[in-house]
DNA sequence: TGTTATGGTTCGGTTACCTCA
DNA sequence: TATGAGGTAACCGAACCATAA
């Protein structure tokens, strides 16, 4: 590893980076020319090895869109497809190296933001549905200690209530299967489904209690520790 | 068979460079 | 013209794995 960080430096390729630099700019400066120094210009009065420790080398659309069309073939390369890229691309194998490193980095960067951005939102609804959960309870207590009668069973159309402590998410057994096995004396309400929408799928690491399906009727979790349930009330 | 050294790869974090507003 | 922000190529160190001695 060491070594071949140390014949990378030695051997700083112009040939493979040249073209690209200075096809870069060419496209991105718009005129053609701005006046600038190219990178081109630096390779033939730095050389290799230098004063220059580190260059920056842009890709040309041509090499990023052959690498991209790679990445989405596979995300990571053998060496034999590292050298065939390389060579194909007139690039070295650690430049190809480094954009499949990098590229990978930036996939799992972009796919965190959005499943951060999915659970932000997730938590929103949750937060809102308990607000509403809870005045519901307040006015059905209320009811209660006005009729101040004993306690009447729930009439078997109404929902039957288990809420994840961890989670905070709330189970309806009335709606088809869970896999809640929290026992009894379940809170009443007549309002309780809370819409699943689809988890994608890489979010499967963050949170076990979520949605398995789409359909509101389906409130599933995938919990693998029913006991994590707990009385509403 | 278990241990150790070595080489290769990937990843997370960081730096340095380039472009553009 | 100077400058700050954003994108990204390149680097570094650590961790992991496979293989040979």
């Amino acid at each position: 590893m060491e070594k071949e960080k140390e014949d990378e430096e030695r051997v700083s390729s112009p040939d493979s980076t040249v073209s690209s630099v200075s096809g870069k700019r060419l496209e991105r400066s718009g005129s053609g020319n701005t006046g600038s120094r190219t990178i081109s210009d630096e390779d033939e009065e730095d050389g290799p090895g230098g004063s220059c420790s580190r260059k920056k080398l842009r890709l040309t659309k041509e090499q990023s869109a052959v690498l991209e069309d790679c990445f989405r073939a596979h995300s990571t390369l053998n060496p034999h497809q590292k050298q065939a890229l390389a060579a194909q691309l007139g690039l070295r194998p650690r430049q190809v190296e480094v954009w499949f490193q990098n590229r990978r980095a930036r996939t799992k960067l972009k796919q965190t933001e959005v499943d951060c951005e999915y659970l932000k939102r997730w938590c929103e609804r949750l937060t809102d549905e308990n607000k509403r959960l809870q005045k519901e309870v307040a006015e059905l207590r209320a009811l209660k200690a006005a009729t101040s009668s004993p306690a009447i069973p729930p009439p078997a159309s109404m929902t039957t209530l288990a809420m994840c402590p961890s989670c905070q998410r709330v189970s309806n057994s009335s709606k088809g299967p869970s896999l809640f096995t929290g026992n009894s004396a379940m809170a009443t309400t007549s309002a309780t489904t809370v819409k699943a929408n689809s988890k994608p799928a890489a979010l499967s690491n963050y949170c076990q209690f979520f949605p398995i399906a789409a359909g509101s009727n389906q409130n599933m979790w995938t919990s693998t520790n029913a006991l994590h349930t707990r009385e509403l009330f």
